[in-house]
DNA sequence: CGCTGCATTGATGAGTGTCAAAATTGGTGG
DNA sequence: CCACCAATTTTGACACTCATCAATGCAGCG
């Protein structure tokens, strides 16, 4: 028997919305087993139709798309408490792929199952549809930053986005946080080279706004930072939990 | 009394999922009007909290979102059957603005109504979140673009994910459609200046592969379009209508 | 101890952006 | 029907951000 959801470490964060003790005991029947990976580990590919959705327990990874002539697009980073999977259980093929980048604890739900989600619990139905939203949300943002934001103003924004993230999950102490990702997958999600997002990085540590050195990302200025990024510093909002 | 939805032109089209007489008969109970809009019309407003959801009948419209400097990202554009809105339902807030582009016809909404609409058919909010997904996979797929994509092989991309959107709902004769966009929307949406979309296109016509001029896109050869945009020409899935 | 992957730095050049102006189109009113 | 204006498209010249190439350093690891 895996671990119990009422015994679940993010119901208790501060990030997520609480599930009712009924809830929680719907979506532990819903839950069918728990998943260890490794860094690096494939979790979903890109257009296969995967038969399990995942919500990450801990730990950190990726989602990417690759183009036929072998560019890499990093779609978002995946942290503790994101629901994986949505678009195989929908569309029954994944746009993307998602790779574990530290060690990774998924809870794994059956996609059978997601349409009695829906039509048993109206609210958690909502909860995914919210979810949705808030990755359409999340990606036109995104979009913007590529396609408008210079190379500087693309890393603040990024930087501020993923620190900001960290903060609602209680990675940061001293205004600082692990970061698993490599400068290529930072690059490869702002549609930047490797090379100029180095230089870009050091540029913003020279200024004393961020360093990120060893895995490990300090930000002296998130205000400073939203203000090159030209972006709002606004809390988040609570996620729910699927 | 608005026109009833069960003549929704819409509903006939097959690039649509058909609905049966009880949906049908659902949704006019969901339905609280029409709206007719010129082009130019700002439909919803980024960051508002709009009372009113739509779906597209006829016309089309882009989705932009504005940023602090006054660049300009277009997310995406809008064809009959979208369904506009989903974030301000949601979220409360819109992500991005909309905007007609021709006359539209719209589809109106009550946002209080969304909830119910969960709660008492759950096929209606399975399709819901489908289009959510749906968006979601093409969000991914236009940030490889603007991100991973030199500007040919972005346009090239963005004619033929046009093209085949205008193909499904009728529009294409003699392998052209109207296009009502202007070069500075495309421009926006690829993140390319509007001189070196300009020329771009230009580059694409002399190659006799497609032509874009007073308002009509013409593809001569899909193929050779998908070749360069390194994207693969799928049909279209059924959406269902909301 | 020699891999291999990642970070770092310098030199060079290409793809795009910016600037500016002309050409074209469409709409409006006299 | 023409004159005028605004918006858009088109073209040319030039500048610059950013990509590419290449080499070095550095750490982890079998």
């Amino acid at each position: 028997m895996t671990t119990q959801c009422k015994f679940c470490p993010l119901n208790r964060k501060d990030a997520f919305v609480n599930m009712s003790a009924e809830e929680v005991g719907f979506m532990q029947k819903f839950k069918v087993g728990e998943l260890t990976v490794d860094p690096g580990t494939p979790i979903l590919m890109q257009g296969s139709n995967a038969p399990q959705l995942f919500t990450a327990l801990s730990g950190m990874g990726i989602r990417e798309r690759h183009l036929q002539n072998g560019a890499r697009q990093v779609i978002n980073f995946v942290f503790p408490g994101d629901f994986i999977g949505l678009q195989a259980g929908l569309l029954g093929e994944m746009g993307h792929s998602v790779e574990a980048r530290t060690q990774m604890r998924l809870c794994v739900f059956n996609r059978s199952e997601l349409w009695n989600f829906f039509k048993s619990h109206p609210e958690r139905s909502f909860d995914v549809t919210w979810l949705a939203a808030m990755e359409e949300n999340f990606l036109g943002e995104s979009l913007s930053s590529v396609g408008q934001r210079t190379a500087v103003e693309a890393i603040a924004w990024a930087m501020v986005k993923i620190f900001q993230r960290g903060q609602s999950l209680g990675f940061v102490t001293n205004n600082t946080m692990d970061l698993p990702f490599t400068q290529r997958d930072v690059a490869d999600a702002m549609g930047l080279s490797l090379v100029h997002t180095n230089k870009t990085i050091s540029r913003l540590k020279q200024q004393q706004l961020a360093s990120w050195s060893d895995g490990q990302l300090q930000i002296n200025s998130l205000e400073a930072l939203a203000e090159i990024a030209m972006t709002e510093l606004r809390p988040l909002a609570r996620r729910p939990l699927i």
